[in-house]
DNA sequence: TAGTAAATTTGTAATCATTACAATTTTATA
DNA sequence: TATAAAATTGTAATGATTACAAATTTACTA
């Protein structure tokens, strides 16, 4: 994956900070709030704002190249994956994994005059490292 | 369903508010936000406080009665039914419509190793009404 | 290459939902 | 009726997000 490329490729000119917020994304697969992005990354980009990084995640997600995840009100998190997929939530330790779904085995036939646009899963439980701790 | 006796089974004192705040929620089913809430009863409990309509749904999703709803950010809903089953909200109207679902149709080989306490399924799309003007 | 316009980034202030908390009011009880 | 406990209320604080204008960087053209 080369990240200018894909940004270039999606519309989105590569400026350094958005170079970097996306490989942030893209490597550490975390779905990160806004503001743990800007703290982990304003050490090595001193003049990075916190305005940048929602800027960036707004066009990244307006482009399409990234996806929200709002599990629980109060943070917005952000996922480099766009296809569709559920998350898993850890309510110990509080890791969002992606778990891939077979979103037809969902029996919608309540929905026939509707169109779907967007289908958000989220499970919420205990994972396995914190069940056997 | 008598809600005064409704709230005292499940432990709830049946205080003036809180019935009120209940009877909203059970009557009118339309996943209303605390703002909602508030500014549709307080013309007719003048007295009532923004914090109390807090404090009441607090307790009724600790008591159990009450489920929230999390689409977006920056907005809780609530929901007087407790009972499994997803949502659907159109993009246009913003309206929400509980859907009844067979959660066990979703594969989830995948999470062998964790326990799963919740499941939220959220379908965003365009209902009938918009879809036909 | 310099000069200018456009795009991007930045910092500060504003907004809005929610929570904290202490004071007041109401309810229950002795 | 007096007192304690519970519930309600209003105000202030918090924290995420947005608005916005200034500063900086990039792209383009003469």
């Amino acid at each position: 994956m080369n990240i200018p490329n894909y940004l270039a490729e999606n519309d989105i000119k590569p400026s350094y900070q958005r170079i970097r917020i996306f490989e942030y994304l893209y490597h550490e697969m975390n779905h990160p709030t806004v503001d743990l992005i800007y703290k982990t990354l304003a050490p090595e980009i001193p003049t990075l704002s916190k305005t940048t990084v929602y800027n960036t995640l707004k066009l990244f997600v307006d482009k399409g190249i990234t996806s929200t995840v709002t599990i629980e009100n109060n943070e917005v998190r952000y996922d480099a994956i766009v296809t569709h997929h559920g998350h898993f939530k850890c309510n110990v330790c509080g890791i969002i994994v992606d778990i891939p779904l077979n979103f037809n085995q969902l029996n919608l036939n309540e929905l026939k005059d509707v169109t779907i646009e967007q289908t958000q899963v989220h499970l919420i439980g205990k994972c396995n490292k914190c069940l056997t701790i």
